[in-house]
Formats: structure tokens, sequence, C-alpha cells
DNA sequence: CTTAAATATAACTTGACAGTTATATAACCA
DNA sequence: TGGTTATATAACTGTCAAGTTATATTTAAG
């Protein structure tokens, strides 16, 4: 059995990203990913166990049928991994700017001292 | 050798993550992370290959020493595919304050009614 | 009540990666 | 030049997860 801890942990796996993708659209049945991502129907019955222990998605049961659907709470906690990075990112940009500002800046007055000479 | 191809499967290591968060303080020597994280040496040599194969950091050499840095830019490619589910959640919100706000105005009505009842 | 459909699970194989130990490389220092 | 420091790499081991095949389970349909 697959032991998963994380939604981190899950979601290196690409076919389990692919899996949420289709699942933002709308909920849907193991058969209909089977068909859309062309993997054997045992296979994605273990991604999505996968996703179901680490709480990225939830099943309803229909007859036989389980729609699957998902549930974006735990990206909250990568997200806020992330969001020191962003910081860096969006630091970064504003250093850029201010230094752009002060070139623009420079420019102007320079032009200003052109045109006056 | 590792082939890692994408920075998301770097980082499903959690001491990779680690690495990362020691990094975004400033650049370390390798033995200054091999402190840090008490594990060996060769160890965090390859955890710094595989980052540095997907471009999550750079090295830059001083007579013997290696000082890693981090490079955050790698990570826009997670933080874009995080971006859609994002949005999902702030739809959510803005639909529970919506709701929050009708049944705020509906009571305010309420009120209104049994005051002048 | 038997069969078919939809899904889950068990058992197994394989490959890849984490971690270890030992060694190579490279630059400084005495 | 010889030794020491800092880091990388090679070779190896063990574990774990992806993927497969076969089978179990559940429910509808005839």
């Amino acid at each position: 059995m697959i032991l998963m801890t994380t939604a981190f942990e899950a979601l290196v796996e690409p076919t389990r990203r692919h899996i949420l993708d289709l699942l933002r659209e709308r909920p849907r049945l193991v058969g209909e990913l089977v068909d859309l991502l062309d993997l054997s129907q045992p296979l994605i019955s273990k991604h999505l166990r996968v996703l179901r222990e680490v709480g990225l998605v939830t099943v309803r049961q229909d007859a036989q049928r389980r729609w699957y659907e998902l549930r974006i709470e735990p990206l909250v906690e990568i997200d806020q991994w992330l969001a020191a990075y962003r910081q860096l990112l969006e630091e970064r940009f504003a250093r850029l700017d201010t230094l752009l500002s002060e070139l623009q800046e420079k420019e102007n007055s320079n032009g200003e001292t052109e045109a006056q000479g």
C-alpha cells in the first residue's frame, strides 16, 4: 500500500497533477479519467486513492460508479510554502522598478540639462 | 546519475525544500548545509546537484569552497500551476462573501420590518 | 439468478532515488 | 612538495512507488 503523507508528495506525480487539472473542470468518473489519460484502470484507481488519502479529492458513490471531485484546501499549504519565495520575486521586481525609475529620472534630468544647454 | 526534469520533482524531497529555505536567507557553503542539516557531505552534494540541474541554485567558486545561491525563477512555473487553483479558492471566498452579504441584508430588512411591526 | 459494468484491491515486477562508504579532484598552506 | 581542507563523484545497497495482470466486490440489468 502506498503511504503518501503530504499533498506536496502526492503532486510530484505528473499523472496526479493531470487528474487534478481534469477535475478542476467538473467531477469525473474513474472510467472517464481512464479514457482521457489513456492509462490502465487499476493505475488510475491507485492514483485516486493517493489523492484521496491526502484530501485532494472526495468520492461520491452513485450505484457502481464513483464521482471524484476536487478539493483544493490541501493546496493552501503548498501555496503558503511558495509565498515566501513569491515575496522574494516581488521584492526583486520592486528593486528593478526602483532602478528603472531612477534611470528614468536621471535620463529626464539629463534631457532637461541638454535641452537647457 | 540522477535525472530530475522539473523543479516540482526536485522539490518532492523534504531535505531539498529545507536547503532552499536555508538559502533564502543567504548563500551558503556546502559545509554549512552539512552542519545545519546534520546529513553526510556526499548526500548534501547530491541534493545540491539535483537543485542545480533544475536551476533552483547556482554555484560560485571561491578557492576550494562553493557558495550555493538560491534562484527562484523555476518556482514561477509551480506558482503558475497553482494559480488556477488559487483562483478557485478566491471564487469560493467571493461566493461566501456574497452569501454573507445577502444574509446580512436580509437580517437587516427583517430587523426593520420587526421594528416597524 | 446470471451476467455485465464499474471500480477496488492483491500480488508481483521493475526502476529510480535516498543514503552510505570510499575515493577522486582541486586549491590552499606550511 | 606534502599535507590538509572543501567538495564532487563512483559504486553500491535498500526501499518504495509506478505500473501490470489477475481477481474481488458491488450494483445494475436482463
